[in-house]
DNA sequence: CACGTTACCCAAAGCGCTTTGGATTTGTTA
DNA sequence: TAACAAATCCAAAGCGCTTTGGGTAACGTG
């Protein structure tokens, strides 16, 4: 059933019917239920690629996410963002168009995009330091919005970010103030914005104790629980050992407390941990009571906002940029407690 | 730069031009390289919408995802899946869309992307035990692979499934051979039909060394953490507690692995742990040697199988449905060893 | 040299929708 | 009741591509 069809049948033009569908006011109110009670009877759906030829929007919102080989790393909390953002697309009509690409080909798939007209606007996932996409994605005139910062990037651009620094830096001083000294953090990549950030905000917090930070205690690499594990293990079997960790994300801080338990330390009174918790759905920081004390940012809701953001830059591409940041919450559970009077001793080494 | 504005530029009938892109024979070698010089230079790509609309093929599938509102998850291995089919979409050039709907217009939603012809097929995640969507695809005619099996669907469809009942029998049987007697089931949800196999696996698996399955030693809920963490206590708090477990996914088996440890009890000697490993990248069931002994299949190689074969499966309508089942591995780790002669006791109750 | 083949290229007709620029009818006002 | 405005509706022109159904020129063949 395409509209020629539908508009035949009700003996009226596909003008007049494709506007009582899309609720311009030059159809009479009579007119107007008929040919929707029609639509409905023959479950007319509008052809989505003639109608965005047509008025030239796509009515989707690309996400294009590097797939490599060499470290084949799918970001943890990527699905629950995409959840929420295509909630929200749903409900404005967008489809949602993913693009996995090897990462060498990742500016080339921008570019299709954007010529070939496919997507409305795009949101850049996991931004660097110093982002090449966003000067590309400015040169292609394609709307765009940064789920995170880019430092370094000139000029300014759409963009949502939890502030890193300022929770990192939180949960160090929350640490110090119980009088931890040997903290450790347990970091994402650092080349990556928010990681970067989180690294800043943990050497601002231990500053402000007049702790100095310490090479053997950071650590930088993909979050995965072995990451977590592995790091523990050599930090809780060396030399004065860290009696609290700051992790980057609950999945190596899961990694961590199995590196303290099969040492048969205490967590949350021989070693705390801290992490980030990004309230991913399949991974919830306990059920009522936290497991891990932990700042806390919902990446759905992260999702959600993007999506709304960049849909009315979209809607309206003269208004200014806008660039949001949500500050964490600090909950705390059952994972942190006083530095213990001597360093826990690791009982297996 | 759209074909027309490239024609002209080459004084060649858009025909011409399009035929040469295309890898049509009737137009002259040199001609051909002439064009698609000119299509590098210029930086042309055909809109794709236009393109479509054209050929009547939407070079897109679809993957709908529930959203509800009630329970929030959304599934654990979906985005190593995604990965796995959008880097094979990619190298054929289709698109990947994505619907995320409230569970209750789930239907409409593949209704829509049917009729309005924004995708050639769709991946069915997550079917359960007798799945109306597969009737419903086949009523809209619509190309569909199932990611899984609906063991009460009629008629054939494509489909690739692991072979959960198989795998989890097989683990049932290596803990029974471990001199297990008491052992635990942590499943999925049992109305989901991989989660109703790998139930008939276990209850199979226990029979084959004389046992029967005992209420209070399964439990079927969303695979998270703290769900493995809870029904472990539970277990392991109450008389006659089981020796070993059997977890859904490697997340329950975390929290499975954290009630034990918080009792003082030592994993694969006082308790022992199987898991099913998705092999989710930024989950990996340790680095080099396994954490847990499991039964693994990657769902990121079943994520890129599906998307070929429902490919070849839309070039080929004709072609009879496919089904293809993928044996699980069992990887031997740390986490199980020999029955306790006399059953663990809970050290903190 | 006339004739049939190829090889190469083009004009124009869609694909299914929106939207412009009227045309026609109806209602309002003096 | 005439004149004008408002309300309704329509025909047709795109949107950017593919593809049908020729045309024309070049190339053998007898």
């Amino acid at each position: 059933m395409n509209l020629k069809e539908l508009s035949d049948l009700l003996s009226l033009s596909q003008t007049t019917v494709s506007r009582a569908l899309n609720g311009y006011p030059e159809v009479r109110e009579a007119t107007r239920r008929r040919v929707q009670e029609a639509a409905a009877a023959y479950n007319y759906k509008p052809n989505t690629r003639a109608k965005s030829l047509a008025t030239g929007r796509a009515m989707a919102i690309g996400h294009v996410i590097p797939f490599s080989t060499q470290h084949e790393m799918v970001n943890i909390i990527f699905s629950d963002f995409i959840a929420g953002a295509g909630d929200v697309y749903s409900r404005h009509g967008y489809d949602l168009l993913m693009s996995v690409v090897s990462d060498e080909d990742e500016a080339q798939a921008y570019e299709n995009l954007a010529k070939n007209g496919a997507v409305d606007g795009v949101i850049v996932h996991g931004p660097t330091l110093d982002d090449p996409r966003i000067d590309l994605l400015r040169d292609l005139q394609l709307p765009f919005l940064v789920h995170g910062r880019s430092t370094h990037a000139s000029g300014s651009y759409n963009s949502l970010d939890v502030n890193n620094r300022r929770a990192i830096e939180r949960a160090t001083e929350f640490l110090a103030e119980l009088g931890h000294v040997r903290i450790a953090l347990i970091n994402g990549l650092e080349h990556l914005d928010f990681a970067n950030r989180r690294r800043d905000g943990y050497e601002a917090g231990l500053a402000t104790h007049g702790l100095s930070p310490a090479a053997e205690l950071m650590r930088s690499s993909e979050m995965t629980e072995p990451y977590g594990y592995a790091s523990a293990c050599e930090m809780l079997d060396a030399a004065n050992p860290p009696t609290a960790f700051i992790a980057a994300s609950i999945v190596p801080a899961l990694g961590i407390r199995r590196a303290i338990e099969e040492r048969g330390l205490r967590i949350g009174r021989d070693v705390s941990i801290i992490c980030f918790d990004d309230e991913i759905s399949y991974l919830p920081n306990g059920a009522g009571e936290p497991i891990f004390t932990a700042t806390r940012s919902s990446v759905r809701a992260a999702g959600r906002r993007c999506a709304e953001l960049l849909l009315s830059q979209i809607a309206d591409p003269s208004a200014p940029p806008v660039s949001e940041v949500w500050e964490a919450d600090l909950v705390i559970g059952t994972s942190t407690g006083p530095a213990p009077v001597k360093p826990a001793q690791s009982s297996n080494t």
